[in-house]
DNA sequence: TCAAAAGTGTTGGGGATACACCCATGT
DNA sequence: ACATGGGTGTATCCCCAACACTTTTGA
């Protein structure tokens, strides 16, 4: 009976949050990591957050994720998608109904703008499996987002969406390393990925230390998840 | 930045709406079918809906949904996991945002209820492959439930929640079939199941007109999807 | 004894893993 | 030439679909 106006919610606000996930480089292999922002109201003043905002009057949802994700990282994501609706009665002092997103960003995109220092304030960078006590229930959110990042990277190929738009198959390999925390082998992942329609391979190649390795585009049409 | 106040939303209602899914007996196979609400005001009066309420102020989300459920139906579901929320600015004439959810009834269940003429008005069973012009974007999240469902069902057990207490395997696979649409073999429908700790053999027959089948029961604990 | 459903056994194909091996390049 | 990553070939395993077959009951 959407759209009845019995019992209007006037108490309960709405707000998108988004889990944004990027590869940042390291000594070792790159790693898994989200940005988060530092909270300058109560209620977790100074506490770490999941980067979020409210949801406007004449805004669609995935339209206020892509927003507070611009007002983040002042970048469009690779990858977009609905996570969950978190609305437990007790998530934040006043009723809060928070719809979440996650969104992939590509590496290469996020170091051009880490350099051009128009990085905003009060947001830093964490590893994935390092993250402090975050404000309101955000831990356990982002726990969920990266669950479901690693298990849709298992059945689908947008782990693409870190990379730069042309890359060799051992940096998407790698990519998938870094995702899922083990080892792949190099001849099965290859042809895993030349076998499904989501990689185009171009004529390019990255010449390197030793022989040169085939550069490959993502397809994004094709990839019927 | 959840539950900082800087703009409100005030203008935004949350409702909750739930897509049931029952199997009805039929002449035939059991059909898949879902009960729809006829909407007695404005805006899209005389229409069928998904059955739904307002989100209250002191509620769960997960709470809302079986409550609408349970206003709908009189019962409690056998499976009920948040669906998707929906929250195109332009989906109703004022801006709703839609929490779904998707449950399964046991239809022994059902046919009691229905038989007891507790039924309420204006709920009416349709098959899910026929179903009529919905209000609002209620047919595109009816359709999204149900290929929710199919999707699950290929790779957990929950079908068994559309069954009563005990079943046989033929029933089983008969729910099975039904959602999915097409035959199963029945011996490897056998070996699946009878594999995957869900299933647990109980020491009980269905007697019939042929050899008696063993009666199962469904597992919940040992069904990690 | 026969029909029909319950239940078991056997086989073969496809995909994933493990790993041996060749290729091309910079040094 | 050789080290190193790029890339190919192949054997094996396991899951699952197909289907032949046996068992148990009611009529």
């Amino acid at each position: 009976m959407s759209d009845t106006s019995e019992r209007p919610t006037d108490e309960i606000r709405v707000a998108v949050s988004t889990v944004i996930f990027s590869l940042r480089p390291d000594p070792e292999s790159d790693r898994l990591m989200l940005p988060l922002v530092r909270r300058t109201r109560e209620p977790h003043r100074g506490m770490w957050a999941i980067p979020g905002g409210w949801l406007g009057a004449a805004e669609g949802l995935g339209d206020a994720a892509a927003r507070t994700l611009a007002e983040t990282t002042a970048l469009t994501p690779s990858y977009l998608e609905q996570l969950y609706t978190f609305g437990d009665v007790d998530r934040s002092p006043t009723r809060v109904v928070s719809v979440v997103y996650w969104a992939l960003l590509r590496s290469d995109l996020v170091d051009a703008q880490r350099s051009v220092a128009g990085a905003p304030e009060n947001v830093e960078w964490f590893d994935v499996d390092d993250l402090p006590p975050l404000a309101f229930d955000h831990n356990r959110i982002a726990e969920y987002a990266l669950w479901r990042l690693r298990n849709k990277v298992g059945y689908s190929r947008i782990a693409a969406g870190l990379l730069p738009d042309r890359f060799t198959l051992t940096e998407l390999r790698e990519v998938y390393e870094s995702v899922l925390g083990r080892r792949l082998d190099p001849s099965n992942f290859r042809r895993l990925l030349e076998g499904s329609e989501a990689l185009v391979p171009t004529e390019s190649f990255r010449t390197g230390k030793h022989r040169p390795a085939r550069l490959f585009r993502y397809n994004a049409e094709a990839d019927a998840s």
